[in-house]
DNA sequence: CGCCTGGTTGACTAATGTCAAATTGGGTGG
DNA sequence: CCACCCAATTTGACATTAGTCAACCAGGCG
């Protein structure tokens, strides 16, 4: 658990201000459109393990995340889950071609999100082609990303799986300057084997794997690439 | 191979007597638009196993498939295949976020497309909000279809995937009147696979263990249902 | 009529999953 | 500040699923 529990508040928020603007959707907005915009925008902070939004729930809200990490799932029926993907700051979340999110999203560790109103949403940016073109690059950048984890999901070994995933992570973490020479890994062993299709015995001896060969150092909280060649190698491209 | 091998050939083409402009991109052009469009468009007939463009080539040209399906897949260097997705009348391909494409994309039987070119493409849409706003649908749907598959390839044993195959499959071609009693399955076994991140056995070996059970019976070209209930519930939501 | 391609089947293997126990490390309360 | 506790992780032994390799079969085309 965490020592500090953020409690879930709702206030305005100073665009201007805003440490991921560059990131996101948002920069595209003009300068005359970004007061109205900020207007609909509401602050967040959720504590860790607090749940954006869940699978099948009627959408009324979207997000963009301004802080933290946050994980995107589906389940099963039975409780399998798959993660679809890991949210990083200037993400945008929540945007779905149904009434209902296809899928669950939580803060990893405490976040901070800007919560806008579905309907107020889709009617601000309704015409205005430089934010719809933004948006459209980010779908399409997921989208693109989705691919990649196709491939791995349905053609890689739990080797390859594991090296690509930490190269792809290293990669994604780099442009937000949250890596120096340990590489940090916020999400769990489990969501690690839930995003991989692998289970958490089979992530753990493959890490221990790559350890021995000195390929990487596991330290807590994340691992230290001794040998980023070899790993990417083993990604098999 | 086809006795008839249409050339490919490039030539005008009118909008109003589109068969798929209703499911298309285009469904959303203004009638005032649709002239200009129009003149962008170049119509192209492929033959079986034409390729429309390949992974890594720098994209040019992008398409609208008005007949026919395509096979949209990744390689690896060593050569394993996954077919990211199946393209029917009405999709729309090639729009990526990078200068190349991201995935080799090839005609399963006979098709007919609308090709653009990418610039022109672009600059034409580029300040028209209602296109824009459907192109985002469109993404967005890919995305959500690419997410299942995450969970499909990820979290489902080989029956579980066999069978979401066929009813997701179902589900899409029923859209396209394409659905009497037998389900078309126009792509191979080995397509088949490698959507589902099996070898070509296991599917030929899941499909017997279908029919063994009285849920579907095998017929050249394609299958009937019939226990699509059962199929549907073997394929685990 | 027979070849060739695509599909099916069988026997065996390897990779990954399952179940269970041991270990680590961080957080909490004494 | 230290010791304990719990959750997360690692490790090991074994089971299962899907993959591999090889042979066989069927239909379509020359």
């Amino acid at each position: 658990m965490e020592s500090l529990v953020f409690p879930t508040v709702s206030c305005a928020h100073q665009c201007t201000a805003c440490s991921v603007r560059s990131l996101s959707l948002c920069a595209a907005l003009e300068q005359s459109e970004m007061r109205g915009f900020e207007r609909l925008a509401h602050q967040m902070h959720l504590a860790r393990k607090e749940s954006l939004f869940q699978q099948d729930e009627l959408v009324s809200s979207v997000y963009n995340l301004n802080e933290g990490v946050a994980r995107l799932y589906k389940l099963l029926p039975d409780g399998r889950r798959q993660i679809v993907g890991f949210a990083l700051p200037g993400d945008f979340l929540g945007l779905t071609p149904n009434d209902c999110y296809s899928f669950s999203a939580d803060a990893i560790g405490a976040a901070v999100v800007c919560r806008f109103s579905k309907t107020a949403f889709l009617s601000f940016v309704e015409s205005k082609p430089r934010i719809l073109r933004r948006m459209n690059e980010f779908t399409a950048r997921e989208l693109s990303l989705a691919q990649d984890q196709m491939l791995l999901l349905g053609r890689r070994s739990a080797e390859e799986k594991v090296a690509a995933f930490l190269v792809g992570w290293r990669e994604r973490t780099e442009h937000h300057g949250m890596f120096s020479k340990t590489l940090p890994l916020p999400m769990s062993r489990q969501d690690i084997a839930d995003f991989l299709g692998l289970t958490i015995e089979t992530v753990s001896r493959t890490f221990t794997k790559l350890e021995r060969s000195k390929m990487i150092v596991i330290v807590p909280g994340g691992i230290r690439l001794l040998d980023s060649k070899r790993v990417e190698a083993m990604a098999a491209a």
